[in-house]
DNA sequence: GGTTGTGAACCGGTTCACAGCG
DNA sequence: CGCTGTGAACCGGTTCACAACC
């Protein structure tokens, strides 16, 4: 989530956690592919192992949609599918520009998840004109001069940022001025919006650098073998730390006396 | 599920919050940012504006790491960079393989922010033998079938899968035999892996239902009202279901073919 | 003065466990 | 019976606000 709140303003009735909203895709995609099985109806623990979720989990969630199961049966898939979809305005058309035509942007714009679910991709936009006019995954590649008369033309309401960082702001700026008030960012950096308009990033790098500290406790637990290589430090002490870590240091003591050089 | 336990075995000592990981590499990168414009030190207030944050939550997680601030100063930026480096394991190399070199895998071995910060592309891998020994992003496609050979030479513990969804799960039973701890997926399918092994998704279509969900309330609170247009709605409530569960829906249920799939 | 570090209150979300119903 | 729906306990994380310290 970006700056500012733009949630509930007190509306109790339509109040479905975010939580839960995040994970109604994966029941939607799990239900999606029972349906093409011809699955009738599913129990909660059936789709919430396909799901990967718990099944307490998921019959919450369900709960804050309404009661669409049958006690002692389960859920109706095809009638769930719809529910769900509704809920999350996949019963309409959304139209999608995508900005930033570089591998990564040509890539999303031949994603299959991308078309398929109501999203539409309404334009591709780049700043070098060498590529306008360029056919991309079957769409010509627009240039971001017209990007306000795109949006405007398409009433696009969602944009997908795949440009370099150093732009992502400006771009990001014009989107929203132009009346975009959702954005999918690609870039590695932080957006800021005003209030209303939602943002969600993507970060390949973040992921890994996630990962990477798990990865890096894993060597550590194991036996024998002591982790942290430590490897040359940046000499960079704090400035005035003199007179040693006196107080609290950390969650438990940390290194023994952090110096790196 | 052999011991129920997973990861975080009582981690008393090394305790940092998930919550708190997940940010590190943000703190980290406007940390960077600062360095590289040569600034000295930063105070809590202004790294959290740079990172997107609020200042307590900032000093909340640092404070989980150790006291490397100083007070009535601020944090000094090179020692941060390195105990934030160093805490999230970046100060070793993490060699990482790409399963699954089309669009989007390209689009990754292209992508910059997987050079820098101490992940390496040790290799690509695909299945298409014509697309073995091509060079992508400068790196020579390597055929799937050599996969575990690849993995245990460079000893690579972090893999990326950029493969469609049907061969997702193959090919993530592939990289954990042969010894891959981490991964990371782009596949629209939820993996299923043994304890001990980390898994984290990027999932473009689920991002964007999650922003479709909140636009869709946005268009929906305007007006005093909240009566959702309502789509033709699909006769399959709960209650009438009595006896109807033999005669199975068929092809073509009574749902709107909201999806494509 | 300024800013960190942190106990304590608070809040959202998860899990439990069982009542309710088919 | 079996399975859903949900109140209540629980837990992790966020925010508050202030004491500790430079």
């Amino acid at each position: 989530m970006a700056t500012g709140r733009t949630h509930r303003p007190a509306t109790r009735s339509r109040g479905i956690p975010e939580a839960t909203v995040a994970r109604l895709p994966l029941y939607l995609r799990a239900l999606t592919a029972l349906s093409e099985r011809s699955v009738p109806t599913v129990s909660s623990e059936e789709l919430a192992a396909a799901a990967g979720v718990n099944s307490a989990k998921l019959r919450k969630d369900f709960s804050y949609l309404g009661s669409y199961g049958t006690r002692g049966v389960g859920y109706d898939v095809e009638y769930l599918v719809y529910q769900i979809s509704r809920e999350l305005g996949l019963t309409q058309d959304w139209p999608v520009v995508i900005v930033g035509i570089g591998n990564l942007g040509a890539a999303l714009a031949g994603y299959g998840g991308f078309a398929s679910r109501g999203f539409r991709v309404a334009a591709l936009i780049d700043a070098d004109p060498a590529m306008t006019g360029k056919p991309v995954a079957g769409i010509p590649v627009q240039h971001s001069d017209d990007l306000e008369k795109i949006i405007a033309e398409d009433g696009v309401s969602i944009g997908v940022i795949a440009t370099p960082a150093g732009v992502a702001q400006a771009v990001c700026d014009r989107l929203v001025a132009a009346g975009v008030t959702s954005i999918l960012n690609f870039a590695p950096t932080v957006l800021s919006v005003p209030d209303g308009v939602d943002v969600r990033k993507v970060d390949l790098s973040i992921e890994l650098q996630i990962l990477a500290f798990h990865e890096q406790r894993k060597a550590g637990e194991e036996p024998g073998e002591d982790a942290a290589p430590q490897a040359a430090a940046p000499a960079a002490p704090p400035a005035a730390r003199t007179t040693a870590q006196g107080g609290r240091k950390g969650p438990d003591g940390d290194v023994p006396a952090v110096m790196p050089a």
